[in-house]
This record gives structure tokens, sequence and C-alpha cells, in this order.
RNA sequence: GCCUCCAUGGUCAAGCGGUUAAGACAUCGCCCUCUCAAGGCGGUAUCACGGGUUCGAGUCCCGUUGGAGGUACCA
């Protein structure tokens, strides 16, 4: 049988980690075995559904790569693809249920049910469906449904008994029946349920593999009782541990944590965060740890999904974005690191390119790149302590001098060529017999008004040219001098 | 509370009855070096606890503890 999975998220926001993750194993799951993958939106409770949010799963699905088969944009022979857009053809199979018992039309009130719940809760019960209306005859049922009352159409769970089915990654899960609720099947407004929808969907749409949270692992004996009360063949449950914040904590938008989106306008390459969520709660087994999509297709297996909850680790996720930046050509570099610099710079007749090569292997996310390049713009007020270093043998006495001497030394060179600089400065330190760090500590110093800069001095002078070098340079022994006195 | 599931370093994790318990991130140290990175080398750190089963348990079973998920006319 040709493999089947869907992904069937809800549109009520942005797409967080946790569903692009699931995606992902669907993805990966049918590509692997040659199967489809299907994109199916359930916005069944309009309520909750977010203006914008569909479109958004399209967008953050392609962007990360995961192109699905099937799907409200793209077609396909199952459509339509959103549920909404299917609504009538649930209810067919809610009579087909109560026709055979498995479901039955409830009358009680929203009021009245929450008075129930509320004493049920009162007394430390938790409150389920007491099946008042299933007791009501066929008869009655359907004149009070055909004369217009409001009314819900509710599963009928057995009373006895327990319900269990083999989900591929946990075993056996066998849950009592007395547990489960007579969930609402289709509501007052004709729409279904996710418990309905997701069931009767998944069927039509031939869907062989359902992979989803684990918030549905308790939930899913009661959709493995409807495929049987329909005569569906149920299909394979794989339920997948949720993505955690911390050790209690799932991640979530609520804290602040970032969406895909957010991701990737931090600066967070594509690549770099589906390789690390792949590797989130599954392992290839070996010490493989780089994928590209394809290889992860290749390379994929749920005997290495693991069981348990894992943490999103943010460090790791900049780890893996460093070193894909890090296999970025300088071009590619360049080009997103272009809009970031024009933050800090604006239109400048600064080497850009230079600077690229020099922040490369500096990079962890490109949003920090204009903090960290800040400096050569606009000279920051350095405290004149910053001279002072003691590997280098510097102070403010010997810095001042050095950038006595450099200065005239500066100023008679011809052009700021990192080779004509190097060449001066050399000369220069072989004549006064002095340490390459005497002179290049205040020299980046004074130019750079910073301890940490991304390159030497020589690269630093390069990139601010000469006008604006020697400025800062005498900058520097006005600093040095004020304090000599 | 009840139900279901889970449990190897700080984090991601390999391990499927016999291992010196991999690897990666983080962390610490050293080398390189005009700073910071990058790169190279090395260190610290894990089987939650208690009972079984077995010649032998991180691996199997039970319990405890801890955590997660569920408990809607939400998905």
């Amino acid at each position: 049988m040709k493999v089947r999975t869907r992904f069937a998220p809800s549109p009520t926001g942005y797409l967080h980690l946790g569903g692009l993750r699931t995606a992902l194993y669907c993805y990966l799951y049918a590509k692997k075995n040659n199967g489809k993958f299907i994109l199916r939106i359930e916005d069944t409770d309009q309520e909750r559904e977010v203006e914008g949010a569909i479109q958004m799963i399209y967008d953050s699905l392609h962007a990360a790569g995961l192109h699905y088969d099937e799907g409200p944009d793209v077609g396909g022979d199952y459509g339509p693809y959103i549920q909404s857009e299917r609504k009538d053809s649930y209810l067919p199979y809610a009579m087909e249920l109560i026709e055979k018992g498995a479901a039955y039309p409830c009358f009680c009130t929203k009021e009245a049910l929450a008075e129930r719940r509320e004493e049920a809760t009162k007394r430390g019960e938790t409150f389920r469906y007491d099946k008042l209306c299933s007791h009501i005859s066929k008869e009655e049922a359907q004149r009070r449904m055909e004369s217009g009352e409001p009314y819900v159409i509710r599963q009928n769970i057995p009373l006895e008994g327990s319900t269990s089915y083999e989900d591929v990654l946990y075993g056996k899960v066998e849950v009592p029946n007395n547990e489960l609720d007579d969930n609402v099947l289709i509501k007052a407004d004709g729409m279904p349920t996710y418990n309905f929808a997701n069931v009767v969907d998944d069927h039509l749409m031939g869907i062989t593999h359902v992979m989803r949270g684990t918030e549905y692992i308790s939930s899913t004996p009661k959709y493995d009782l409807l495929y049987k009360a329909l005569g569906w063949e149920s299909p394979q449950y794989i339920h997948l541990p949720v993505v955690m914040k911390d050790a209690t904590r799932k991640l979530s938008k609520r804290y602040g944590d970032p969406s895909f989106e957010d991701l990737l306008s931090m600066g967070y390459l594509k690549d770099a965060i589906v390789n690390f969520i792949a590797l989130l709660g599954w392992s290839p087994g070996d010490n493989r740890e780089f994928f590209t999509l394809d290889e992860l297709v290749e390379a994929f297996s749920i005997e290495g999904l693991s069981k348990s909850p894992s943490i999103f680790n943010m460090e790791k996720l900049t780890w893996f974005n460093s070193e894909y930046i890090k296999k970025l050509s300088a071009d590619e570099y360049y080009t997103l690191a272009l809009p970031w610099f024009r933050q800090v710079f604006g239109n400048t007749k600064m080497d850009l390119r230079r600077l690229a090569e020099l922040t490369h292997s500096r990079t962890e996310v490109f949003n920090r790149l204009p903090e960290m390049v800040a400096f050569l713009n606009e000279l920051p007020n350095y405290e004149i302590e910053l001279y002072t270093h003691k590997k280098m043998k510097t102070n403010s006495e010997n810095s001042l001098q050095i950038l006595q001497e450099c200065l005239p030394l500066l100023s008679a060179l011809d052009d700021f060529s990192e080779q004509t600089l190097h060449n001066a400065l050399a000369a220069f330190i072989t004549e006064k017999e002095y340490k390459n760090g005497l002179v290049y500590w205040p020299l980046r110093i004074a130019v750079c008004g910073q301890q940490n800069t991304p390159g030497g001095a020589i690269e630093m002078l390069y990139l601010l040219g000469k006008e604006e070098s020697l400025r800062r340079i005498r900058d520097g022994i006005q600093r040095l001098s004020k304090e000599a006195i």
C-alpha cells in the first residue's frame, strides 16, 4: 500500500516549532517510503481561526522546503483540503453511526452541561457526559431533530471494558472505556469537531499513517472505535512527543519562544533549523549530525524516534547555524550579511566585502552582526583603561607614545591597503625592535574603541580608511594626553 | 484527583542482557594569536530511587518518585 501521511494544523496562529517538527517527520516518512505528503487545514473551530494563519502555514512549509503533494493551494484528488469546505460530508457518516447505535443526538444545552459539570467538579469528580440523551427513543429523537430543536451528535462509548490500539512508537495503548467521554462529533452549528473530522477525513483521504503529537495518544481509542463502527480500516498511529522549552514547560509563543518565522527573521538559516529540529526527538543511530533534507529522507526511520519529550536547546541551534554559515560561500554569505550591514552603515564606501570576509567565521546568527560592526560606523566613547593589557605589555604611557609615533608614519602613506599598512607597520616594528602586540594593541584600541573586534588592527585601519583612521588615532592621543596631565 | 505515556551528564542523545556507558552542544583548560572568533588538543559531568528475574541489568518485571499529555459544542 502506498504510504500517505498528512500534516493537519489548525490555523490559529504562526507555525510553532513543534508543529514544524511534526510536519517534517510526516514529510520524511512519506518520502522515505515513496509516498505522498498531504496538507490539510483543520478549521472546524471558526472562533479560534486567526486571520492570515492559513497563508502563514503555506509560507512556512514552503520556506522549510516541506513541499506537500496535495493541499489547499496545490490541489489533489482528495480535495477540498480545508475542512470547513468539506462541511457537508460529515453528517451522513454521523447519521450512519446513529443508525448503528455508535452515536446519538443530544439535546442538552451548553448551560445545562456547564451546570452539571460544575456540580461534578464540586464533588471532586471528573465530569463526563451522563448519556442522558442516549436514552431518548429513536422516534422521539427523530421528531425533535426535525422540529428544529438545536442538537449535537455524540459518540456512544461503551460503558464497560476498555479500548486499545497499537501505536507504532509506543506499542499498545489501552484506556478504560469509563474514562472515555461521549464526545461531540457534530456541533450544533453543523460543523464537525476534530474528534470526528480527523477520522472521516483521514479515511476519505486514504491516510495510511497518522503522525501527530502525543496530546492525542489517549483519545485515539475513541477514534479507533469510530473507524470500527464505520467498518473502516484503522490507519497506523504514530504519536510524537512534544517539544519543550524547559523541563516543565512546553514551547509556546506565550513564553516568548520564537516561531519558525521568527527564527528566520532573526537570521537563522532554514537548513540549520530543519537539521536541528530533525534531531530533536530522532536519532539516525550513528554519529552523523549534518543532514540536508534529502539526506534526512534517506536516513529517517521510526525506530530512531524518541518517546520522551525533548527540550529545545537554542544554544545548539545557534551552533548548527554558525556551522551552516561557515559552509556558505563568500558570495552567499555576503548577500545574506549585506542587509544587516546596511542597518548600521546605510550607504557607505567602506569595503563591505572585506568586512564580510572578516565576520564570516564570527557570525552565529545574522542579527548579531549590527552590534558586531557598529564601532566602525561610530567610535564608541571608551575608557582609556582599554589601552592597558598585561600580556601585550601596554599601558597608557607607552600606548600614547606608540600612537604618537604611528601618526606621522600612517599619515605619510599614500594608500591604506592592507598590504601597504602591513609593510609599513612591520618595518616600523622591526626598526624599533618592538613586540607586535605593543604596537597593534594600542592602534586597534584607538581606532576601534573596544576590546574585541572582528579582525586585527591592520584590517580595521583598512576598513576605516586613512582619514577616519587618523582622526581616531588623534582622538586616542588626546584621550591619553588628558590622562597624562 | 483520575486516566495514559515517559525516565542515560546541564541539553540533544547512542545503547536493545556481558561496553573502559559512544558522539554532539554547553562548560573548563591548553595551543595558535595584535583582541574576539575560527581551528587544533585535552578535562569535568549521566544510567532517578527501591525491590526482584538472571551466572550477569542502563538494558527485562514490579513498586516509588519525578515529568509530560489528556480530562471542551479546542484542536
